[in-house]
DNA sequence: TTTAGAATTTAGACTTATCTAAAATTATAT
DNA sequence: ATATAATTTTAGATAAGTCTAAATTCTAAA
């Protein structure tokens, strides 16, 4: 099998494409895994032999159909151990990430199919994010960010993009958590911070929150 | 933190103390991690530098304190992941010593912590050994094998001393299992092999399996 | 369309952990 | 006691993954 900074590799490009597009530049990746470019190029090209991704000199690279089941096999293992962590091991959202990064390597397909069977098949992991099935199928999952909605619009916050510690811990501390109804009061155009509001409260959040999270059944 | 390799050789150090006494020579080492004597040697100087053993030149190794602190970590979690596989997941006993292998290496105290209250703070794992507590304190679990039994002696099976999966799977096909009690009828003097007796059945066993089968309550 | 600056790749070095082969040390057996 | 065997260590090589610095290629502005 793929070693772990490879398995890393692939988990990587595979968000960066669905969040940019194909043809996922080196710098890209490199600002994502916290490399250097160089480091990047070395290890596309070893993607590329494997037949993993496509890599063509200074255009950046995409996804074989193998480097896509890959990607998502590291993907489905994550999110799994992530809903281990949250639902029988009361870990908060906000806690499980790093953790997840080194469980999702551990070697062994039974493992994982269990683990997903003991958690009762999820089909989204603590941040709103589908879990792939054992073959590499993922729900998906359409949302709208607060910076894609009208005002006045509302919707059922379900996701976050960004499942950083810190990004959580603020959404902990302004009381906003998955299931929450929130309203787009207001767009500041000045600085384009949001004026959103819940069942209990009302806040101004910058962009940079705004399009980070994901809401379904905007009306 | 330690390196898994580095972690590996503090298992499998303490691991040899155990069964061999203090000093343990350099081919040992690689004869239980699979590696090269000069690997050994290599990786000896590291913990030596790091002050988790003492090493003199052909003179064989021992832990320090924080070198034993730092197995019974290891040990601690290799432990505890073979009891969620075994109790959760629905493993057998043979099958969960190379993914707890990989588990061991997961770096979170408190992931562990959660891990050992969830499983309700086992004290032994599903081979009979005993786990470290948080501070490392480890339940000293006083067996007799087989080959220190008198003849005619009878005794609870308590653990076994090799958890690989041929002999686990062994056990099993001649169906013996922890907590099964076992009565020694008879030793043959030309091959060494035991005879020996359960509840529902007798069989004769090699002295090499007689070694390997841990018994309390002798009497 | 030229060119400065950004992005990317190459070249060479470093680290960790391993290996083989040779040298050094210790143990064993006559 | 000494030769032989076994063990252990050293020296030098290899592979994976990373880095820095220099070279190359692309891009976008004048």
């Amino acid at each position: 099998m793929y070693s772990q900074a490879e398995e890393n590799y692939l988990k990587t490009i595979y968000s960066l494409e669905k969040e940019f597009g194909s043809e996922v530049s080196t710098n890209l990746i490199a600002g994502k895994i916290k490399t250097k470019a160089s480091s990047v190029t070395d290890m596309l090209k070893k993607l590329a032999n494997k037949e993993l991704v496509v890599y063509k000199k200074y255009q950046g690279v995409y996804l074989t159909e193998l480097g896509r089941l890959s990607a998502l096999k590291v993907i489905r293992k994550h999110r799994l151990w992530e809903c281990f962590l949250v639902q029988k091991l009361q870990f908060n959202w906000d806690e499980v990430h790093d953790i997840a990064e080194q469980l999702e390597h551990v070697k062994s397909e039974l493992l994982i199919n269990k683990l997903d069977a003991f958690l009762r098949f999820p089909k989204l992991d603590p941040h709103g994010d589908p879990i792939p099935d054992a073959e590499g199928r993922v729900m998906l999952n359409k949302t709208l960010s607060i910076t894609d909605m009208k005002i006045g619009s509302a919707g059922t916050f379900v996701g976050v993009k960004d499942s950083s510690a810190t990004f959580l811990k603020y959404l902990n501390k302004k009381n906003l958590a998955l299931g929450d109804k929130i309203r787009v009061i207001d767009m500041e155009p000045f600085d384009n911070s949001y004026h959103i509001e819940t069942k209990t409260h009302r806040l101004v959040i910058t962009s940079n929150v705004a399009e980070n999270l994901c809401l379904k059944n905007v009306k």
